[in-house]
DNA sequence: GGTGCCGGGAG
DNA sequence: CTCCCGGCACC
């Protein structure tokens, strides 16, 4: 009964070395001690309702502000806002702002996996990521409770820039994101008032009512966006990148560990925390660990964002009270997070460098990774 | 303190 | 892009 944040320990990470400089390692310092809540630094947040349509921000994350308690309705707004902007909800993402937060909801940084960052090698740049159409195998085996979150979760991670256009002429409708809930409104009152009402306040016991949390229970959706299941192309932003990475090297982490066991209870035994993976991930089972290590390096320039995710996600999570139950069993923030976060500093690895081989005396001779201070490319593991 | 290398900056 | 380096995690 103890924050289960995330179960996203270091644990986890076989092999990897999560440093401050990692955000996640930056994350995980920072929320896993006791209760974790956003570390906002500065915030400045003005929104209105969903359906408000002016959501301007400015926010910074700030590691190393301790929060009080009375900040958090704050927090809640602010991930709201966060979450809203990841997900490109058109209404929320007011284009007069173009200073509006770092998120840029453009999602293209999510795919920048292709050529930039890594500063390297035989790396073709070429495919400029065309996002290869994963046939993604028909969502029909997810069943209907996670569709809430989960769909959420998929839009607001695999995000596309798609929806952004011609918003004018959608209409835009509200819908539950209570599990096996999925009622439609067309107001954000009454989908709010439907949520209190119905879900969070049931018979009044719980006073969890607060009008924000309603917030985290609906999404908004778009008329031709109903079958939002299968509709959305994700993006295979962890699945086998465009990339043609050459493997010259078994891979230098450890497969994945047969049993997941998150530190904090495994709440059920059939290993849940990767489904959401398997459901939307293109890879092989398995691979997904390596192609993260492999773009280990390419943590590119996106990484504030998914560190605001992150935190968005964390704080959805510990902040579900009522359904936090169903929540945890949807593990997919885990799975998903590990798939999205490509920088996990790797490994040192035991074979001897270039610098310690010729000695920094002859530096020349060293390959470029040594010499530019990047992962060795001569000496892999 | 030495080493490996991430993140970021200059050009 | 290439090249460099501050600084961190680990030894
Ligand atoms: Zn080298």
């Amino acid at each position: 009964m103890e924050t289960h944040t995330f179960v996203f320990h270091a644990e986890m990470l076989p092999k990897t070395r999560l440093g401050k400089r990692s955000p996640l390692g930056a994350l995980l310092s920072s929320t896993c001690p006791t209760h974790t809540h956003l570390e906002t630094g500065e915030t400045d947040v003005t929104m209105a309702t969903a359906a408000g349509q002016h959501a301007s921000s400015r926010s910074r994350v700030h590691p190393g502000l301790k929060q009080r308690p009375q900040e958090v309705d704050m927090d809640e707004l602010m991930a709201a806002m966060v979450l809203s902007s990841l997900s490109c909800s058109p209404l929320l993402h007011s284009p007069t702002h173009p200073d509006t937060t770092a998120i840029d909801c453009s999602g293209s940084d999510f795919s920048d996996s292709g050529s930039s960052g890594y500063w390297s090698v035989g790396h073709a740049p070429s495919s400029p990521m065309p996002s290869p159409p994963i046939a993604e195998p028909d969502a029909a085996v997810a069943p209907p409770t996670d569709e809430g979150l989960d769909m959420e979760l998929e839009q607001v991670l695999f995000d596309e820039p798609a929806p952004r256009k011609r918003r004018n002429s959608v209409k835009a409708a509200f819908r539950c994101l209570w599990p096996s809930c999925g009622k439609v409104l067309t107001s954000v009152v009454g989908i709010k008032r439907h949520i209190r009402t119905t879900h969070l306040c049931r018979g009044g016991e719980h006073e969890r009512c607060s009008r924000s949390e309603a917030d985290f229970y609906y999404t908004e959706i778009n008329q031709w966006e109903q079958p939002l299941r299968q509709s959305p192309p994700t993006p295979p932003l962890c699945g086998p990148a465009p990339s043609s990475f050459s493997p010259p090297s078994p891979p230098p982490l450890s497969p994945p560990p047969p049993s997941p066991s998150s530190p904090s209870s495994p709440s059920s035994p059939s290993s849940p925390s990767c489904s959401a993976l398997s459901s939307s991930a293109p890879s092989s089972s398995g691979s997904l660990w390596q192609v993260q290590s492999e773009h280990s390096y390419q943590v590119g320039r996106g990484l504030h964002k998914y560190l605001i995710l992150l935190q968005g996600l964390s704080f959805r999570v510990r902040s579900v009270s009522v359904g936090e139950q169903w929540l945890q069993h949807q593990s997919a923030p885990c799975s998903v997070i590990l798939c999205i976060f490509p920088s996990i500093r790797r490994v040192r690895g035991e074979a001897k460098k270039c610098r310690k081989v010729y000695g920094i005396e002859h530096r020349e001779q060293w390959c470029t990774a040594c010499r530019w201070k990047k992962a060795c490319q001569r000496f892999t593991d």
